[in-house]
DNA sequence: ATGTTACTTTTTAAAGC
DNA sequence: GCTTTAAAAAGTAACAT
């Protein structure tokens, strides 16, 4: 029989990116004309809009500077900037420089398929935290990819930190070959 | 050479000032917690070398004296959860914790791992069971951590559904309401742990129906 | 006693306090 | 440092039914 090493895998849950359009923003305007946009000064400088789909939140600042988040891809994140510079200019707000988009950050869960020993995982490995009475996931910063994961019992992982989808293989790759050689990954698929 | 003299002791003296203020806070905390002196000896000790580490700058000296508090227990394996300790603080849990993240990363406090069966002396006198109670608890815990039961669980949940366990069967029965008050956790909580601990552990009780 | 919602942890940008 | 936004993981909590 061929054995088939079970790779781990994983799913991109969220990406955050940062926009810039070179141009001010006046967000009083924004959000008078757009009715479910969401701004309160007092309590953020940042105006929100909410796009079903993509299902994302942007922020909008003043100085025409925007912050993404919610999208499940790269390509989501060009959707969904596109759909609200479109929005903006069909309520009369001028647009005129193209978005400049950068990935700041991607959040993936992953699954190891097998269980993790937290308790021996805390020992053996340096950059790692774990304090179950706060938390149930082992904290592990992990150096290249500069990434953070959380790790479960259940195999279970999220990696957050990353700006690269293949940042995030290969710290799901690393951490997957890292617990198999310190014998706290049990596979059981 | 004057003014190197001069900053030298300025420097000094804002330490010892800290450090005087910081002794207050230990001591109205380890009044309030009642702590043994050995523990808020271990305290003052870590927020010494957190202060030769520059870790109080921009923080309160009760927060990080919280922390230090809550490491010294620790390392002591006293069961003091880190809510108990931020209730007697201004600050609320979250800075503590903070500050008890800070002090395991920067200042390099190695603290052992939480373990269910620490919190099961406490638990259990303030319940009045028995030494026998106490001891089946343990072994309870004893069982669940070799099952592979206790990962990411909060070590007073568990040593709480223990204890209602052993109890039960040492015929001291406490309500799940009286375990979860001692062990400050919810009813629900020594609920679900004592079912998964009776279920995975094929563990027999006495015919204790409604 | 169960169900729902919500909070714990981590990451990241934005402008301003 | 904080404020706001999204998302996953598993555990605990608060309040409703």
């Amino acid at each position: 029989m061929i054995k088939i090493a079970k790779q781990p895998t994983y799913e991109i849950q969220n990406v955050v990116a940062s926009v810039t359009l070179n141009q001010r923003l006046d967000l009083e305007k924004i959000a008078e004309r757009i009715p479910h946009a969401e701004y309160s000064p007092e309590q953020f400088p940042g105006l929100v809009l909410r796009l079903p789909r993509p299902k994302t939140a942007t922020l909008i600042f003043s100085s025409g500077k925007m912050v993404c988040t919610g999208a499940k891809s790269e390509a989501e994140v060009q959707k969904a900037v596109k759909s609200i510079i479109k929005l903006l200019k069909a309520h009369g707000i001028d647009i005129k420089n193209e978005p400049i988009i950068e990935v700041q950050n991607i959040v993936a869960s992953a699954n190891l398929r097998g269980t993790v020993d937290l308790e021996r995982a805390a020992f053996l490995l340096e950059n790692s935290m774990y304090e179950p009475e706060q938390f149930p996931g082992l904290i592990y910063r992990m150096s290249d990819p500069k990434v953070v994961l959380l790790i479960f019992s259940s195999g279970k992982v999220v990696c957050t930190g990353a700006k690269k989808e293949e940042e995030v293989r290969r710290a799901v790759d690393n951490i997957h070959k890292l617990l198999k050689e310190q014998g706290v990954l049990f596979e059981e698929p | 050479r004057l003014r190197k003299w001069q900053v030298r002791a300025r420097a000094q003296n804002s330490m010892e000032r800290n450090l005087a203020q910081a002794v207050i806070e230990l001591e109205r905390l380890g009044a309030q917690l009642g702590l043994p002196k050995a523990v808020l000896d271990r305290a003052l000790e870590i927020y010494r070398s957190a202060l030769n580490s520059n870790l109080v700058r921009g923080r309160s000296i009760e927060s990080v004296m919280a922390a230090a508090v809550y490491a010294a227990c620790r390392e002591m394996r006293l069961p003091r959860t880190l809510d108990e300790i931020a209730l007697y603080t201004r600050a609320g849990r979250k800075d503590v914790a903070r500050c008890y993240r800070l002090l395991l990363r920067e200042a390099s406090i190695k603290v052992p791992l939480p373990n269910a069966a620490d919190f099961v002396p406490r638990i259990g006198s303030l319940l009045r069971l028995s030494g026998a109670t106490i001891k089946r608890a343990m072994e309870i815990i004893d069982q669940a951590r070799n099952a592979g039961l206790t990962a990411g669980k909060d070590p007073a949940g568990l040593a709480a559904a223990a204890i209602y366990i052993a109890a039960i069967q040492n015929g001291e029965m406490r309500t799940q309401k009286e375990v979860a008050r001692a062990a400050k956790v919810t009813e629900v909580t020594v609920r679900n742990r004592y079912k998964e601990l009776v279920k995975r552990l094929d563990i027999k009780l006495p015919i204790t129906k409604k």
